[in-house]
DNA sequence: AGGTAACCGAGACGGTACGTCACGTCTTTAC
DNA sequence: GTAAAGACGTGACGTACCGTCTCGGTTACCT
C-alpha cells in the first residue's frame, strides 16, 4: 500500500481538501465512486452466497463489472474490502437511544452488537474475525476498524460507569470486556445458531449484573 | 471421505490389527507409522514458521518426504491434519490433580486452557478456530476433537457443582460455559498479548466468583 | 527452466532410457502425451488466425483444454512452444533426392528452405526470428533449433563443394552462408510476397553461381 | 489514428501550413516541443538498457515526466515511437562523399549501412524490424521510414549502374537489392556480433563484385 | 482583453495476459 | 493395497501495461 493508496483507503470523507490558506488541489483522474459502490455491492451481494474464504477478488471484479487493479487499487486486501462492504451497508449506524444510566448504556451496546451478529452479516464477520488470525494486515484492519471501536464504545460506558458507582471499582477494563463481550464472540465462533433472540434478550442484562457493584 | 478413509481417520491407536484368536488380516501394504510420524512431525514443524492458513499440504508432503497422496488417503483436510499434529505433540495430556470441589475443578480447567492457548499452540488453535469459520467440514472437526471435550468436561463439573449448590441454581449451562470459556477465547483471538500469566492467575478464579452462588 | 524441466524439453526422442547394464526409472505419472499433442496442435491451429506476437499461453491452454501449467512444465517460453509446434507438422521432414554433385545439393537446400517459407509457416517463421531478437532465450532456442541445423547443411555442403574445387576456394563459409541465405530470409522478411514460385526457380541457381569457382 | 494525429504525425517539417492563398492556421495550444524532447530522448536512454519488445509507453511517459495521453497524441503506437528517437539521434544522416563511380556509391552505402548496424542502434533496428512483423501497422512503418528510402538509394544506385554498363545488365532490381543487402541484415539478424569493422571493409566490395559486369 | 480551442500532467478506468502457486485427483512403478 | 513420485486440469493470485478517459490547468491565437 503506497502513500497515495493509503490516504484514499483511509479517508472515508474527503472533506479535509482545504488547507489554511491553500486548497490542496488533486491532480489526475478522480476516484469513480460508481465503480467503487459497484464493487462494495458486489462484495456484499458474493457474501450473501459464500464465505469471505470462498470470496475471490476476481469473481467480485468480474461482478461489479470492474478491473480486478481498481480493487487492487482502493484495498489493500480482502479483509479490507469486506471489512468497508460490511460498514458500507445502510442500516448499520443506526443512533442508540439516550440511555438513562451507564448500565443501560451497556445493555443496548450490548443488544446491538448481538443484533449486528445475529444476522447474514454475522458469519462474515465471524469469518472476517478468522481472515485475520495469522496475517498480521488483516489483523489490524480488523480491530482499527471494528473491534476497536467497539471495545472502546463499551470501556467508555464502564469506565463512566465505574466513576459513578453503578459498577464494580475493582473492575479492570480489559476484564470488563472480556467478561461483556467474550461470551457473545464465542457463541458466534462456537454455537452460532444460539446467537438467536432469547439470547440478546437476557444475555446483555445479566452480562451487566455481573460487573454492577 | 470415503469409508476407508473414514476408519482409517478415526482410530487413533492401529494396534488392533490381531485380534484374539483370529487375526484379521488387512490385505496389501500396511499404513506406514513412519509416513504419519513424518507428516504429523512436518506439520508442527512448519506451523512454528507459519500460519495454518500459510501451511500447503504440499509443503508438509514435500517436508516430510512423503507423496501428497498418503496425506489425503488419512486426512480429509487440513484442519483434520493441523489438529492431529496439535494434540500428538507430547506433554498435552497431563492429568489433572484431583480437586477438592467443583470450584477447584473449573478453576483448573481454565487455567489448563489458558496456559496450553498461552503458547505456541496459541496461535495455531486460534488459527484453527478461524479456518473452521466458513467450513463446515473443518467446523465439525474442530468442534468435535477440541471444543466439545472442553466444553463438556466444563460443564460437566458445573453441573455438579449446581447440584451441590456450590454455583448458582439458575445457571444455564451454556451461559455458564460462555461466561467460563468467552472471555479466554475473546482474549486469544483479539488481544492473544493480553493471554499472560497474570491473567492465567487471577482470571479463572474471579470467572468462577462470577457463577458462584 | 529446472534441470528436469529442461531434460524433458530437450528430449525428443524419449529412447535413451536404458543405459548399459540397468535402466533408468522414470518415477511419478509420465508425461501426458494426449495433452502434449493437443497443445501443439492448438498452438498450430491458433496461428493459422493470429500472429505469434498475439498468440497467448492462455489461449492454447483454453484451446488445448489444457492447464496452463502444464505448458509453462514443458515449454520454457512461448518461443520454444511455437518452434516446437512449427516442426512437429507433419511432411516437414521429406528428405532430399541424392544430388549428383554440391552445387545440386545447395541448390536443392535453397529450394526446400524457400518452399519452407513460402507457406503458412513462413510468417510464422519469420515472427519467430523476431521474437528472439532481444530475448536471449529465445533467440537460443531458435538457433539451436531452425538456424543452426539449417547452416550447417548448407556450410557442409559449401565445404565439400569448395574442397573439390565446385566452388571457389577463397571462399569464406560465414560469408557463403550469408550469401546464400541472406538474400532468402531479407525477401522473407521485407517482402515476404516476393518470396514466391518464380523466386524459388530462380534464385538458388543464381545464387550458386554466385559462389562457384 | 484519428485524422488530426495523422497529420501531426506525418508532418516531419512543420513548414507545409501555408496554402497558396490563405494560411491554414492551428488554433490551440501548440504542441509542446519540449514533451516532444523529453519522449524521444527518454525513448533513446531507456533503449540503452533494454529492448524494444520490453521497453513500456508508460515507462517512457514516467521517465520522461509526460502523460501517456501526450505520446498517444503524437505517435500510434511503439514502433513509430522507437523509429523516431532512432532517427532524431543526432550524427547518423552525415551526407556521404560524393562516389567516383556507381559501383563506388553502392559500396559507401554499404558500409554506411554496416556501420549504422554495427552499434547499438544496430539491436533497436534488428528489434524494430521484428516488432514490424506480424504487425502491419508496424511494418508499413518501419518500411516507410527505414526499409524503402535505403532501398530506393541503392536501387537508384544499381539502376545506374546497369545503364552505365557497370553492372550486369541481366539483373533484377530486386534480386539486387537482396543480394547486396540481405546478407547484412541476416547477419544482424543471426549473427550479430559478426557484424563487425572486418565484414564492414570486405563485404561491400564482394557484394559489388559480385553484381559487376 | 477575453474567449476559446487544443494542449499538457496526472492518474484512474476496464481489460488482457502474465507466470506462479496450491489445490485435489490421477497414473505410474516399487514394495 | 499402500507408498512415493510427480503430472494433470483448475482456478485464483497479484502485477504489468495496454489504450482510453477525465480531471484541473496552461498556452497562444483570434476576435
Amino acid at each position: 500500500m503506497n502513500a497515495a493508496t493509503a490516504q484514499a483507503y483511509n479517508e472515508d470523507t474527503p472533506d479535509n481538501e482545504q488547507e489554511t490558506t491553500k486548497a490542496f488541489v488533486r491532480k489526475g483522474r478522480p476516484r469513480s465512486n460508481k465503480s467503487k459502490n459497484a464493487i462494495l455491492k458486489a462484495t456484499n451481494s458474493l457474501l450473501l452466497h459464500m464465505s469471505v474464504q470462498e470470496l475471490s477478488i476476481e469473481a467480485v471484479a468480474k461482478k461489479a463489472k470492474v478491473g480486478k487493479t481498481t480493487i487492487y487499487r482502493w484495498w489493500p486486501n480482502k479483509t479490507a474490502l469486506v471489512m468497508e462492504a460490511l460498514v458500507s451497508q445502510p442500516g448499520l449506524h443506526s443512533p442508540l437511544p439516550t440511555p438513562k444510566n451507564n448500565a443501560e448504556a451497556v445493555i443496548m451496546q450490548l443488544e446491538k452488537l448481538i443484533r449486528l451478529l445475529d444476522s447474514k452479516n454475522g458469519d462474515t464477520i465471524a469469518q472476517l474475525f478468522s481472515e485475520a488470525q495469522g496475517n498480521t494486515k488483516s489483523q489490524k484492519i480488523f480491530a482499527d476498524r471494528f473491534l476497536s471501536p467497539l471495545i472502546d464504545a463499551i470501556q467508555y460506558s464502564v469506565e463512566q460507569g465505574v466513576k459513578e458507582k453503578e459498577f464494580r471499582a475493582s473492575l479492570d477494563m480489559d476484564q470488563a470486556t472480556d467478561i461483556l463481550c467474550g461470551p457473545i464472540f464465542f457463541r458466534l465462533l462456537s454455537r452460532p445458531h444460539m446467537l438467536n433472540d432469547e439470547f440478546r434478550e437476557t444475555y446483555p442484562k445479566e452480562a451487566v449484573r455481573l460487573i454492577s457493584a
